[in-house]
DNA sequence: CCTCATATG
DNA sequence: CATAAGAGG
């Protein structure tokens, strides 16, 4: 079982990019897309449908911003759109697929690097969403939460932890933040397998060759509750598939 | 003397495309452009300089709007930035240059296909620039008016008059202007010479192939005093000039 | 350095 | 169907 998240910076953008090749490729058991970026109109999945998913959406109300997407081959049991709070609601930033055993939460955290008012609205978030998630745990028999978290912990996490000590992202409240939410009973799939390594990122500037250089930050990430530990059979990132500044980032369950 | 009319839809990208390679080739005395969709930043000039023309501008207010610039290889012996009018002139329509013996004035006159509004807007442009001119005429030794006029008179004067009665740039009321401003004493060069051609067009939508097909309007044009009208040693449009949506329009005075 | 929406043509 | 600004990243 393959469960992938990809920030997509804009699934029409990715769609003309051949996001779709990549997909009927990569066979996803599960698929959770960021920043959709849908427009008035409905976004169009028949493409999806045509490769056999199953396809939900929790755009934003505000036309070409943020918005998440999951698509499963499997049907789900149960699908819950968005967190029940209205200022995360509106800008589209969760949606739960429940399965059999476990349930899929495919999450887009707000990012902070657009001031010090986005900061704020993201730290509260943060809080917010380790409380939700604690509930939503006591509730679920397996828990795998998949996005663009838009923050990481540790210095192996980025290119330039030093000149970065206080970025958004990576400010010691974050870092602390990701620390605490693990305490509660989750694994970094990336860190549980392969392990320490350093220099694998999943976003890169756009800016002076980031990418090509290497320069980048592991902002997304499968946090997985500890009683599904054992069934991690694999993570990893697909850093040569480009179609965004991000790049998929994948866990297997046997 | 060679001068040139063009309405350049973004200078920035009329650029990018290799407007000032055309110029070098083409080599007009002056060149009056339109709709340079100025930005908040000067636009950089030092192309036309390097190919030795004095560059004057007038940019609309609003960034990336409208706005109009001539450049001279003659240095004028005087400059008239705007007609006077604020709310014509903080949308960058007329610039002029006098020269000893004839003054041309560059004009982007406003289009009025977003709505009635600004269709109201044109039609009383036109009379004040009707106006405007008289009181110019007597000041000046010779005027060749130059520039985007929005629209245009006759049936010849667009590839479908029937469709277009009463679309803005050929309605009833624009054709009668046009008639009456030619009777104030101006020759429309292009009808001067070659005269009633069809299928000369200056403005093509990028719309279904429009320019393909030459499904065209006659909207830029050189009007010339009947006293400079002897000067008059041809007109005419270059169509294979593609850096816009319009094409140059040319007429050289001996 | 990107994508997207909007205004304007 | 284009350009350009502006928001957001």
């Amino acid at each position: 079982m393959k469960i992938i998240t990809y920030n997509v910076n804009g699934l029409r953008s990715a769609l003309g990019k051949g996001l779709l090749d990549w997909v009927a490729e990569a066979q996803p058991d599960v698929l959770c897309l960021q920043e959709i970026k849908a427009g008035r109109e409905p976004l169009d999945v028949s493409g999806f449908e045509a490769l056999g998913y199953h396809a939900y959406l929790h755009p934003a109300q505000k036309p070409g911003y943020s918005g998440v997407a999951t698509f499963s081959k499997l049907l789900p049991k149960n699908v819950v759109v968005g967190c029940g709070r209205e200022c995360y609601d509106t800008e589209g930033r969760v949606l739960r697929l429940d399965f059999e055993d476990f349930s899929v939460l495919n999450t887009y955290m707000p990012s902070g690097t657009s001031g010090d008012e986005r900061q704020a609205f993201k730290v509260e978030w943060l809080h917010f969403f380790r409380q939700y998630v604690r509930e939503l745990q006591a509730m679920l028999p397996g828990l795998l939460i998949g996005g663009d978290f838009n923050c990481c912990q540790q210095d192996i996490d980025l290119h330039n932890p030093k000149a970065n000590q206080n970025s958004p992202g990576f400010t010691p409240e974050e870092r602390r933040w990701f620390a605490d939410f693990l305490a509660d009973g989750y694994v970094d799939a990336f860190r549980h397998h392969p392990g320490a390594v350093p220099g694998h990122y999943s976003w890169w500037t756009f800016r002076a060759g980031a990418r090509a250089r290497n320069v980048g930050w592991r902002l997304d990430h499968w946090l997985v509750n500890a009683g599904l530990q054992p069934r991690i059979s694999s993570a990893g990132h697909l850093p040569d598939v480009v179609h965004s500044d991000h790049c998929p980032v994948f866990v297997e369950l046997i």
